[in-house]
DNA sequence: ACGTATTTGTTCGTATGTATC
DNA sequence: GGATACATACGAACAAATACG
């Protein structure tokens, strides 16, 4: 066996047992070279392993820190974003990045019934369960049936209630796309996460009473913090 | 911005451009080295980062490549591994890797709905679909409900068939949890994939027609090579 | 506001090991 | 066995981000 892997075993097992607890920092790469009798690099190599894995998160000119465990969502048919963290005892809010008006390109027209090249409404959020980034969110919905969404959703502050207020009451998800990737560089920013570490990567159309999409979601949520249990 | 990231974001564009078809060979980090007018070293931390976003898979002594696009799971009630993909006109195996009898953990108790220490059956897998590895697979079963299964299965070929001739003619997807994390050394080996690429786990249990839980299973695959779908 | 110490990040050089063809 | 190509490891230096007095 390697010697990095060795080190990198070594400090998962400490880390399982808890003798490095959550949130601590572990001692620098001299110190570990030091102790291991290695080179830094190897103990870098060792430490790029474990925050590959999510063990740990390594944050430049701060040190090396033990990352915590994730939270769990049940999705269904009506969830909504703030409802559901609020009966888990947790706080969410949502911060708008970027709103636009823009023409569906393909995809967009696939999900939400459109001709492409038609008027849609964006917008770009941040979504944060106690104070942690958890999801950069990109949403697209029908010009038609949503007119003027951006200022009613500004003022509004929620998107159930820009929706309410626009006449629609009520609205489920239809379909929702999972898959998992590493993030770009931007949303790692955003979500505050390595870039070595995976989001997963949710795509959820809803619809409103009568069955027509009114919106095309497009979910990028950290992985180590994130969850997901569908029912059947 | 850094070397290694410039020469990661050309070799990303002349992949994504297809001047680097599917598949297709890089040229070596000598060469690579040469026309980027750097150190070797530099050029692997390009390639590192391209293969930690599941863009290329390298291999020691062979060359690096360019990955390929991922399959369509639609999530269903009643789908089944084999007949969804032979739908999709895939060719998919699984092939045998530990069969064993267990005591059921905490976990498997609680999703078997089983007292813990309860005898359950255990199968790993992995699954192949048109040759290339896309999950493992851990399953538990309970062992009251389906006596012998491990000979059974080894008989029967599949699980549909084993659970058939153990009189579970039907069977249904109860609940399905999705999270993403890095996989172990062995899964990535097993996926012919690099640990620095994420796995999809699902979790799933499906129960008889009398809705009593048949089996548990744990899935980890290649997320680069699948999306899951959802209908509500 | 500034400078300094600390800590991680990048890059070079070099040598040797291991897998594949 | 030999050639090729990636993997591991060591050493040195400097850059960049952060923390702190």
């Amino acid at each position: 066996m390697t010697a990095w892997r060795q080190i990198h075993d070594t400090l998962e097992r400490e880390i399982q047992t808890g003798r490095l607890a959550d949130g601590a920092q572990l001692p620098v790469e001299a110190e570990l070279a030091a102790r291991f009798g290695v080179n830094r690099h190897t103990v870098r190599r060792a430490i790029s392993a474990l925050a590959t894995r999510g063990i740990v998160s390594v944050e430049q000119g701060r040190g090396t820190f033990v990352r915590q465990s994730p939270i769990h969502w049940h999705v269904d048919k009506r969830m909504r974003f703030t409802e559901m963290h609020a009966q888990a005892n947790r706080k969410a809010t949502r911060r708008l990045l970027r709103a636009a008006e823009v023409a569906a390109d393909a995809a967009i027209a696939d999900a939400l019934e459109l001709k492409p090249g038609s008027h849609c409404y964006y917008l770009e959020t941040l979504e944060e369960v106690d104070g942690t980034p958890l999801s950069v969110a990109s949403r697209f919905f029908p010009g038609r049936l949503v007119p003027n969404l951006i200022d009613v959703y500004i003022a509004a502050g929620t998107i159930t209630a820009a929706l309410e207020r626009l006449g629609i009451a009520d609205y489920q998800r239809r379909s929702t796309a999972v898959s998992a990737r590493l993030p770009s560089a931007e949303e790692a920013a955003l979500l505050l996460q390595p870039r070595e570490q995976p989001v997963l990567v949710i795509e959820t159309v809803n619809v409103d009473k009568a069955g027509r999409p009114i919106e095309y979601g497009i979910a990028r949520s950290a992985a180590a913090r994130l969850k997901l249990t569908f029912d059947m």
